[in-house]
DNA sequence: TATTGTTATACTCTATAACTATA
DNA sequence: TATAGTTATAGAGTATAACAATA
């Protein structure tokens, strides 16, 4: 597929917002670079096999990529879904908060809100009691945008649940979800 | 931190070289962008808080970052890790043949394998039968740089193992091994 | 002074295309 | 002609810094 794929870049270990993990100088051997060694079955990694941070990358970018593959070819890339369903999720909050919300700086949201204002997805209006920020909230148009994205990520997550099988899936996730928790309590 | 960090470059679907989901046009709701609403608890998301892509993602991103945590400060970035570890394993493969292991094109490697050169943790020798190519193995420096990130690595699985738990860590792990056999399945 | 959003810049990672030297 | 590796170039995503308008 495209170039600039789910890939991860890494970065060295620098403060960043927050939950991009970026590769400290160290190096993420379980996370690492997209080792689709193991996976694809051309090579073999001796101490990745067993490792549970690698292979929850590898989970995670094949379901990345068959999410991708469902989603088809609308033109919105993930930092717009993501701002749309945030948007939906809290009308009227304003860029600085999505931003906050989502792990980007705000400079970084300048550009994806105005494609999607100019596409007529989400509406802009200055905030009543601060003139200086907006306040962000789903067109018609965004929420008809959004619903179909969801309708694939539905079918995406229905072929997860397949794959895990109705009886483990409860404990699937709540195991990803102590990951999540504790890890992200490890960092403070 | 650093500007850069572990962002997901998500494009639109393009040919790439295979691995690397990239998010085609349509986009990862839950894999998506790094929406660490939910995790950080500030806002919140109706669709995605059960959503086990989206928590794929969130826990793989939480790992990933411990892990940086813990590598420190090295200046081996992901794709020197990738590499080493490759090519500890298959002492002797070509540039394209450890492109093709991690799913990055060669000209992409041309500079990561000069870096691990100049450092003295790799050598490259022409090939024997093969003049263009050349051989690639790590030095015993290299070989030391690995041991060291891979004792880093050691600690992360470590952490990992805990929270997930001792009884339930080969479930998790079998779980995981199905996604990623069953979405790769669903891929070709 | 501090904050919101915008603009200018810069940097990483990765890819495609074209080029050189072999095969 | 086809392949290995290199170089040139491009593009996505993100960030920091500086600026204007507003608090």
């Amino acid at each position: 597929m495209h170039p600039r794929e789910g890939k991860r870049s890494l970065a060295q270990p620098s403060p960043k917002t927050s939950s991009h993990p970026a590769a400290g100088p160290g190096e993420p051997p379980p996370e690492g670079p997209a080792l689709r060694v193991l996976s694809g079955g051309a090579l073999r990694l001796g101490l990745l096999d067993r490792s549970l941070g690698f292979h929850l990358r590898l989970a995670q970018e094949a379901s990345f990529a068959a999410f991708a593959r469902r989603a088809g070819r609308s033109e919105l890339r993930p930092g717009h879904f993501a701002a749309l369903v945030v948007i939906e999720a809290h009308p009227g909050l304003s860029q600085t908060a999505l931003g906050g919300a989502i792990g980007r700086d705000k400079s970084t949201l300048t550009p994806t809100l105005r494609e999607l204002e100019r596409r007529g997805l989400l509406r802009r209006e200055r905030a009543a009691g601060d003139r200086r920020s907006y306040a962000l909230m789903l067109t018609e148009a965004g929420r008809e945008a959004l619903a179909t994205l969801t309708r694939s990520a539905a079918a995406h997550e229905e072929a997860l649940d397949a794959l895990v099988g109705d009886g483990d899936r409860a404990a699937f996730l709540a195991t990803l979800r102590r990951l999540i928790a504790g890890l992200e309590g490890e960092a403070r």
